[in-house]
DNA sequence: GCCAAAATTGAGAGGTCTGTCAATTCTGAT
DNA sequence: ATCAGAATTGACAGACCTCTCAATTTTGGC
């Protein structure tokens, strides 16, 4: 029943096994309470070490939330990069990051409502996020694909519909086919036609998920 | 230098002046440091009144929260509404109402980001601007000025967009005229041509403000 | 101006949280 | 197996927070 940070680092060294076990600890806390609301204490505790040793691994909370968002972000960033790899249509590869992105933050809520927590707390988090989103942005607006010009704010109009949708879906007010939909009218608002958005994010796909990924 | 809340209660009885103080302390204390972190001593302290006179008017900071948040939307959606009562054209209305909100929100930046907070607290409020926004969204597909279905997910979706351009004028990440640029895609993504989108979101107006028009 | 009712005050009980540190236990290189 | 250094423990000081209540002040209808 331990997280996926620790899934990871179980043949690594104590202290990072202890360090992924907070980690995985915090992200549920963040998750379940929201980040304000998670003690120190909760966190050591859930985590079955002692408060002090907490203060072995991090300076504060702050410390600790920006290595979890930026761990689970990174994560994201590069299972969704590896499985579009082969996917050479811009409008494709743009509605199956959406759809991936959202799939992945559904298939671990805990990941997911911390990250869309973790975004407004830490304007770094969602740049980062934003550049990597932002390649096949460009990418299709250079082979003709798209119509618009991408600027920063249609990246973070991108990023709201993206976190809309995660919380939406974690809060159960949404179902599985909520990413493809988002997508489609991304896609629509990027200039496609709207039978190509349609057919180019309701296609056949398979969702990654966090554990079924790293087995 | 008190504010919106005191300045429209200043003519009512002792009480409710009170209150309107602790309202404004509140709004002010929400949009700096959060929700969470605004405690109720110093939501009081900030009013000029003791601790003891908030439990006179409010149970706990849930209930204060919630008379902010909905006394902020009201007063939004009634200012907005009045100012449009003249526009016929749907489109027309959908982007004067976008423009508008954002303009408000960011008239006084402490209600912006207060409101901005308080919509993923308050399950209730989001769905209250929701069905204000939606009635523009469904007149406009009735009358064939827009060609794509309105289900609960675009509302969700325009919302988190209007929501993230407060959240950018408010850090300063963006310019005055980005209400007019997220107008301009909401529509798009109803299906109205560019051209005609760009028209109906980048016409004349007259931004309302909070304190000017109160005045 | 009077005075009952309403509103406000502020001290304090009881609770939680952060961050520290001396004492203890564990780890892994030899 | 040994042991020096690394990691962990848990009690605790100090800070802050919520909510209560008896005492006090203010209000506004007459």
């Amino acid at each position: 029943m331990s997280g996926v940070f620790a899934a990871r680092a179980r043949s690594q060294g104590k202290k990072i096994r202890t360090r992924a076990g907070l980690m995985d600890a915090a992200a549920e806390a963040f998750a379940r309470t929201g980040i304000e609301a998670a003690s120190i204490n909760a966190i050591a505790h859930a985590a079955d070490v002692s408060n002090g040793t907490f203060y072995n691994h991090f300076r504060d909370k702050d410390e600790i939330l920006a290595a979890v968002a930026f761990g689970i972000a990174r994560d994201f960033a590069e299972r969704i990069d590896e499985a579009m790899s082969d996917i050479e249509d811009s409008a494709q590869r743009v509605s199956f990051g959406t759809r991936q992105f959202i799939a992945l933050a559904t298939s671990e809520p805990t990941w997911g409502l911390a990250l869309t927590r973790a975004v407004w707390a830490l304007p770094e988090l969602r740049r980062e996020v934003e550049t990597f989103a932002r390649a096949d942005l460009d990418r299709g607006v250079r082979d003709g694909t798209f119509r618009v010009e991408i600027d920063d704010l249609l990246v973070d109009l991108f990023m709201s519909m993206v976190l809309m949708a995660i919380y939406l879906r974690a809060s159960g007010e949404a179902n599985e086919d909520i990413g493809a939909r988002v997508a489609e009218h991304q896609l629509r608002l990027l200039g496609v036609s709207p039978a190509r958005a349609r057919r180019a994010s309701h296609c056949d796909w398979v969702p990654l998920s966090i554990t079924g990924s790293s087995q």
